[in-house]
RNA sequence: GGGCCGGUAGCUCAGUUGGUUAGAGCACACCCUUGAUAAGGGUGGGGUCGAAAGUUCGAGUCUUUCUCGGCCCA
């Protein structure tokens, strides 16, 4: 009779997940509702929230930082749209650029095939095939995570409408006249022949030939330097032909001493910082010297020197200028300067009327301008230059230095600075630099610590360079006069240029009549039509331009952008100039930046560290939604951790939410209503159940703050608590008893049954901008009022649920609760009794409490089968448990003398 | 090498303007339950708050140095 009598959970709803399994036929779910078409319809016309999608480069498979990324993303997006904002998310990659064309170069050699024999249409559109290819291969490894977004109509930075608008965004530039040719040494890759992007850098160790050198004082204000040497320092002798000058620091200490050595320089007389005597002395083997004479830094001013090589034909003057960048560092407090050859060098020289010119070619060999050393490769150059210094007895001494140096990223060759015409953004001749910074001022960051970052360096950012000698990108749509060398400002040329390119994409540049782009008003012969591209962060920096503004779905400036803390350099930083420069403002109204992710132990991912873990590992071990709990419990503003033992602790966390999901589901027979919750009358509900109510009132205002703030780590930890601490181990381990025994149509149990539609209800809703697939899946069992969990909105809690006097009251409840289970543990541990409905408890209050213990049934919040209140004289509360007699029901199992009342 | 950020229980995270014995959940141990059952409940152990020095009546919180890690730059 006893299990036929009690109602037992029954749900579909599996304890197993089985997530690597299930998630799929979800994803199928969705497409077949064409879920992102439903979204946009259920918010026609409410306020929009637009997250822009920073491009990722189409390029090999996701890593955990994308994956991170794109769910941080879909987190967000989710939040807003069941906030009841129209939240709309237009996935998109960046195409362009150095990584591609490397590729397509190397299975060229792969096939024996030589990249200068292709035409440059040809290569390139295999460079458009190449990115096509990827970006449908991250579009499903997007969408596997559980990401909504509009894949169909993604945006690309090749897309022909994209490379149209990138042309008018560049005459935009090119009409203010910010856009200029300069002549600067940029980072230049001799193997590649191309200058390289800062990203495309890296710093590895290199063995440098160094050299300490003599230069000759020609004439000076201190008497005494006359005829004496300066010495200078350099790991990068082969720069030696290009010298036009030397730097000094005005406020070091310099020496004057006089060699006494045997051998060629006997007698000579040195001249360099104080205190880096003892280290030259050192490095150059001098044994006797003689100290002649101390001073200031200052002194030099107007020293002219002799090159080492005046002898041999450079016979010009080498003046010495005061520059702070020098330091005793390392060295000899004199510093040599080729202004072709480094940025330090140019500007100081710039400065003072010395003007670069090209001394290296794009392979790397001397040109004509260098006298003794046309077609030298210059890694080729450093042991004539040393001979040849040591020939003129100019060479103090030499030897090697291993050193941090910059490389390519992608060839690893050494990389050398070198003087080329490059296209430049001012950042101060139109105060570029001036409205970024007030643009950033405006933004709002998450987390603050961004803003700092991205304005330290929009202030101190040199002119952007945004010309490259490739051919995998957007032409810069730039004529020059050929006899005036002027620059052809033309709106009407840009605007030809981009019409055509809308049409057709820019590979025409390369190979159509440039008349074709100069139409009627100019002629062709009279121009020298570019063959520079633009550098990528200048396509994706547009992107707001063809993205944003062009999309009737979208707005400008976007609600958000979000990306790892490396954008602030990248994308967040191209973007805010690029924006600021065309219409100054930034456009984003605020900035969301994540952590990397790192191992366990937080160091980064790396093949060599054997601690990579890749996103499809996960999903097939795990299944999006643990992967997606990873990301929403991790703090975002720090690195990210994670391993596996992480994710296994984060899988036990969803087993226990599932669970919460189960019991209610089961306890519902699967049967969902829906509650309005403006129509509950509290009055006729038992106090628990309007404590949990107010409890869920207060979570959702907790809940509110969070999200505004994007602060997810908290939320997750808050929602998990509750489902752990307030309704496992509280109110359904209380409530079972309700549910199970009571019959069917008990105002104990009906009231029981509301609570559980509304805490599934608003746990399904909460959760699922998180669980993404789980929620689906519950929901789909239960409800169908929409196609989707994620066309739902969040409920809203009324007012009347708060209840201080309520939760005070039962705040001291739970205090004589937590004694009593300290008591009735004791009964436990000497075997006396097993579980809590075997005991009786005599509980002990003072007159306060008992007021508050008055209409409350302490067996039931206790689980026991009986309770005895005395009154105490202390304030403490005293509990003895007993062993309860009687008979237990075989129903409901509590003991009693009595038949029991509801089972007789 | 420089700049910025960070280091709180095994894990993920809280710790208000410096103020009692530093908290939560998970994990772990033990016990109970066997009507959420590859579940559920109870109790408990666990931290010299990265290290050292300093300011202070008092420091996880402020200062300095060091160390480890991350990002950016050179």
């Amino acid at each position: 009779m006893s299990k036929s009598q009690i109602n037992l959970p029954k749900t579909v709803f599996s304890m197993k997940a089985n997530l690597p399994s299930r998630e799929p036929e979800i994803l199928k779910l969705w497409n077949s509702i064409n879920l992102y078409d439903e979204l946009r319809n259920s918010r026609k016309g409410k306020e929009k929230f637009v997250l822009h999608d920073g491009p990722p480069y189409a390029n090999g498979n996701i890593h955990m930082g994308t994956a991170l990324n794109k769910i941080l993303k879909d987190i967000i997006v989710k939040f807003h749209q069941m906030d009841g904002k129209d939240s709309v998310y237009v996935p998109g990659w960046d195409c362009h650029g150095l990584p591609i064309e490397w590729k397509i170069e190397e299975q060229y050699k792969k096939n024996k095939k030589n990249k200068n024999e292709v035409p440059i249409v040809e290569f390139r559109k295999e460079c458009r095939a190449f990115a096509e290819k990827w970006i449908g291969v991250h579009k499903e490894q997007f969408k596997r995570l559980g990401v909504v977004g509009d894949w169909e109509n993604y945006y690309s930075t090749m897309s022909y409408d994209a490379e149209a608008q990138i042309v008018r965004e560049l005459g935009k530039f090119l009409k203010e006249g910010s856009l200029y040719r300069g002549f600067k040494p940029v980072l230049w890759s001799t193997v590649e022949k191309t200058a390289l992007a800062d990203a495309e850098v890296e710093y590895q160790d290199h063995k440098s030939d160094t050299i300490y050198a003599l230069f000759q004082v020609k004439s000076s204000n201190v008497k005494e330097l006359k005829n004496s040497n300066v010495a200078i320092w350099t790991t990068t002798p082969w720069t030696i032909p290009a010298n036009r000058a030397l730097a000094y620091n005005q406020n070091l200490d310099y020496m004057l001493i006089e060699i006494k050595d045997e051998g060629d320089l006997k007698n000579e007389k040195i001249v360099l910082a104080e205190a880096l005597l003892e280290s030259t002395i050192k490095d150059s083997a001098i044994k006797n010297f003689e100290k002649l004479k101390k001073f200031k830094g200052k002194d030099f001013k107007d020293t002219i020197c002799k090159h080492p090589f005046n002898e041999l034909g450079y016979d010009y003057d080498i003046p010495m200028l005061e520059a702070n960048f020098v330091t005793t560092e390392q060295g000899t407090g004199i510093v040599h300067c080729a202004p072709s050859h480094g940025p330090d060098d140019f500007n100081l020289c710039l400065n003072n009327g010395i003007k670069a010119i090209e001394t290296v070619d794009d392979d790397g060999k001397y040109t004509k301008n260098v006298a003794l050393f046309e077609g030298t490769h210059i890694f080729k150059a450093n042991p004539i230059v040393i001979e040849k210094l040591k020939k003129q007895k100019k060479l103090l001494s030499n030897g090697e230095l291993v050193h941090s140096y910059p490389h390519s990223w992608r060839s690893k060759a050494p990389l050398v600075h070198r003087a080329t015409p490059q296209w430049f953004i001012s950042m101060d001749s139109h105060e570029l630099r001036k409205k970024a910074l007030k643009a950033i001022d405006e933004t709002n960051f998450y987390p603050k610590k961004g803003k700092e970052r991205l304005k330290s360096m929009i202030e101190t950012r040199p002119d952007w360079c945004v010309s490259r000698q490739r051919v995998w990108g957007v032409p810069l749509p730039i004529f020059v006069n050929k006899s005036t060398n002027e620059i052809l400002v033309d709106e009407e040329i840009f605007e030809n240029i981009a019409q055509i390119y809308e049409k057709e994409g820019s590979d025409c540049w390369f190979s159509d009549d440039p008349q074709r782009f100069l139409g009627k008003k100019y002629k062709s012969d009279n121009y020298k039509k570019l063959s520079d591209i633009v550098e990528v962060w200048f396509d994706s920096g547009s992107t707001h331009s063809f993205v944003l503004e062009k999309r009737k779905d979208l707005k400008w400036p976007a609600s958000m952008y979000l990306e790892g803390s490396d954008q602030h350099r990248g994308w967040f930083h191209s973007s805010l100039l690029e924006s600021c420069g065309t219409r100054g403002r930034a456009p984003f109204e605020s900035i969301l930046s994540h952590g990397f992710v790192v191992d366990g132990k937080g160091l980064k991912m790396s093949k060599s560290l054997g601690n990579v873990i890749a996103p499809d590992d996960i999903l097939k071990k795990y299944g999006a939604d643990i992967l997606r709990i990873w990301v929403a419990s991790s703090n975002y503003s720090e690195d990210l951790r994670i391993d596996y033992s992480i994710l296994d602790q984060h899988s036990e966390s969803y087993r226990k939410i599932r669970n919460t999901f189960r019991y209610l589901l089961g306890n519902l027979n699967d049967l969902f209503k829906e509650i309005d919750l403006e129509k509950i009358d509290l009055k006729d509900l038992p106090e628990l159940e309007q404590f949990m109510l107010h409890k869920m009132y207060n979570l959702d205002l907790n809940f509110n703050k969070y999200f505004k703030n994007y602060d997810f780590h908290n939320l997750y930890k808050e929602l998990l608590n509750f489902c752990t601490v307030d309704l496992s181990a509280f109110y359904f381990d209380i409530r079972k008893d309700a549910l199970y025994c009571d019959a069917k149509d008990s105002p104990r149990r009906k009231s029981t049954l509301i609570l559980l539609n509304i805490i599934l209800n608003s746990l399904m809703k909460w959760f699922a901008p998180i669980l993404s697939f789980t929620t689906e899946e519950i929901y789909q069992l239960v409800s169908k009022k929409n196609k989707s969990v994620h066309l739902e909105k969040f409920l809203s809690f009324p007012k009347k649920f708060e209840n201080s006097k309520l939760d005070e009251k039962w705040k001291r409840l739970l205090q004589i609760r937590d004694i009593c289970n300290l008591s009735i543990e004791e009964k436990r541990a000497t075997k006396e009794i097993g579980s809590s409905l075997e005991a009786k408890l005599i509980i002990r209050l003072k007159k306060s409490d008992l007021d508050i213990v008055e209409g409350i049934d302490l067996s039931e919040l206790c689980i026991t089968s009986f309770v005895e209140i005395e009154k105490s004289d202390t304030d403490d509360i005293q509990v003895i448990t007993e062993k309860a007699d009687g008979n237990k029901c075989p129903v409901c199992w509590k003991i009693s003398r009595e038949p029991c009342e509801r089972h007789g």
